[in-house]
DNA sequence: GAAAATCCGGAACACGTTTTCCTGCACGAA
DNA sequence: TTCGTGCAGGAAAACGTGTTCCGGATTTTC
């Protein structure tokens, strides 16, 4: 007994050929509608799904796309994978997934995994916004939050710049005319982005130069002390991650320091953990990168079909309002 | 211009039939070593890689396993995914993720497609440790973190009373005597087992019946004032998540208890976001789950070797020790 | 020097599907 | 009656690899 039956077990039960049972199937070729449900039923019977092995060779295609990451226990590959994964699944194509781990040696063994598994296409995506080195394969590759470093590839990436201009006229209008910048290291692309970004939205309004330091709460309780010495005047405090932000909410709450009422603060990325858990719940940017991976993957998927768009795409973010600029 | 060479191309250039060239590549069979170079140097001039896609149909396996989960987005589905993932890797086998969403019209979907594709195995998993309902697949399946309610399914879970029993003894050791239980919804299976577990640890050093609420930083919060209103002798509170123990800290840290010096804090999960941005860091149960990842996958592929382990294998925890029980 | 053992490599087939081409057959029109 | 037309379904090849079997060539043995 073989574990599952091939298309020529349902033919013969059928009494046609193997190739009349293909058509049937897939509606394709010209029978009579009788012979179509005579096979049809066959296949019921006999719980005949058809090897998809087989199907790619014929085909050509093997209904499959890679995704590599860097890291995919980063917050951000997570969504991005689901996007993507969701996109797929629509249209049959599983994704097999490859973490490196950072490693170069890793990436290159899952590179050539998915070479030779024939991969209809590849995602490429890390958890940092830093252009990174471009791959070397004869498919289709989409880049996604890691742009290429190679302008011509296709990259999808998420609009920084405009969403923290975003924040920044919505502190404006709220009244707020002294606004500091708190963010991560400079040596990280987002953080620099970001940065500039703010400054160049605020203008006049802006608090002093940007702040830089770690991306975690203990910096934003820090910087909290240094910014109330150094920017007495300030009234809203725009943080380069909802982490950053949670750290000068309670900082500021620890000092008597309501918010938004004294200091608005707003956050970035949304990270519902941090966000909804800040109190007062932060003002902050999501980037929608579920939706990046689901682009991400229409990209691809186009680019399988011979669509030949290249050159990065910036995505909108969405600025989400809650107590920590609004009240209550 | 194909994009790839085919082992025939291979085999054309070294001038030997296209079974020679296969022998030569994979080691087998009988030929001269320097028949065997000649093939090795053809296939390196023209880059080849073999196609898996002939490979897979011509031994009948696939070299690929599913795996399932009914909610990737989940922090204990994703170390699950990559401690799996780490160890198929290392047998050359490639892993296709399904996010079901928890919506049964999407498992099915994904099961269809991945007995198509004749996945020589399934790893199943899910965020809650609640057993599930088995799937039906002629393939050989294990599940993870969420057992199966079959109990000869090959199942891997987390042993949760012994992770309670560990945190309740290293709380007795340092000479607690009041230990109250913090925990999620009571329909939440590991809530009940863990509040089980701690009770029974915990013996006549039990203050109060275990309280139940949410997963939340606020409950927490809550329920420290309940707790010092009912118990006001407690000296320690063993928490059902990192989240809820840092809950506990933060209001008892507003309240002027002292973390550990009056009351000694732990958590579960050793979500490092959590765990360690907590004042003070918490001392935490790590479940482990990227080695529960791994040893799920080398079940399944001992299952596929023809291996035929069966029934539920409980993983021990491992207990953080941190200042919200040590001190500094 | 002939028979046997050994070594090397090729032909053919299997895996499961799709697709192209081709052959009957029925039917209508001249 | 004969020819063309169109439909229904079958035979065979293709996709790319691995494997089994077999025959020729070389070496060994008596």
């Amino acid at each position: 007994m073989r574990s599952q039956p091939r298309i020529t077990d349902v033919a013969a039960l059928a009494g046609v050929a193997t190739s009349t049972a293909s058509k049937a199937l897939n509606d394709t070729g010209q029978l009579r509608e009788e012979t179509r449900e005579r096979v049809r039923r066959a296949a019921e019977q006999l719980g005949f799904t058809p090897d998809s092995r087989g199907r790619a060779l014929s085909s050509g295609r093997s209904f499959t796309v890679g995704l590599i990451t860097t890291d995919s226990s980063g917050r951000f590959s997570i969504p991005i994978m689901l996007g993507a994964e969701d996109a797929l699944s629509a249209g049959e194509m599983a994704l097999v997934l490859c973490d490196t781990r950072d490693d170069p040696l890793r990436e290159q063994h899952y590179l050539k995994s998915l070479v030779s598994r024939r991969v209809d296409g590849i995602i490429v995506t890390g958890r940092r916004t830093e252009p990174r080195a471009p791959i070397d394969v004869p498919i289709p590759v989409v880049y996604a939050f890691s742009p290429s470093t190679d302008p011509d590839d296709t990259s999808v990436i998420v609009d920084d710049h405009g969403g923290c201009g975003s924040t920044v006229r919505h502190l404006l209008s709220l009244g707020r005319q002294r606004i500091a910048h708190v963010t991560g290291p400079d040596s990280h692309h987002s953080a620099r982005v970001r940065a500039a970004a703010t400054v160049e939205a605020a203008g006049d309004a802006l608090a002093g130069e940007p702040l830089h330091g770690e991306w975690s709460e203990r910096w934003g309780r820090h910087a909290v002390d240094v910014l109330l010495r150094t920017q007495p005047s300030v009234d809203a405090i725009s943080c380069g991650s909802d982490q950053i932000a949670r750290g000068v909410c309670d900082r500021l709450r620890e000092l008597g320091r309501s918010v938004p009422d004294d200091i608005a603060v707003s956050g970035y990325d949304n990270w519902s953990v941090m966000a909804l858990a800040s109190r007062p719940p932060l003002t902050t940017v999501d980037m929608q990168l579920e939706e990046l991976g689901r682009r991400t993957a229409n990209l691809l998927l186009d680019a399988i079909a011979g669509s030949t768009h290249s050159g990065p795409l910036e995505l909108p973010t969405r600025l989400i309002t809650r107590e920590s600029t609004l009240g209550t």
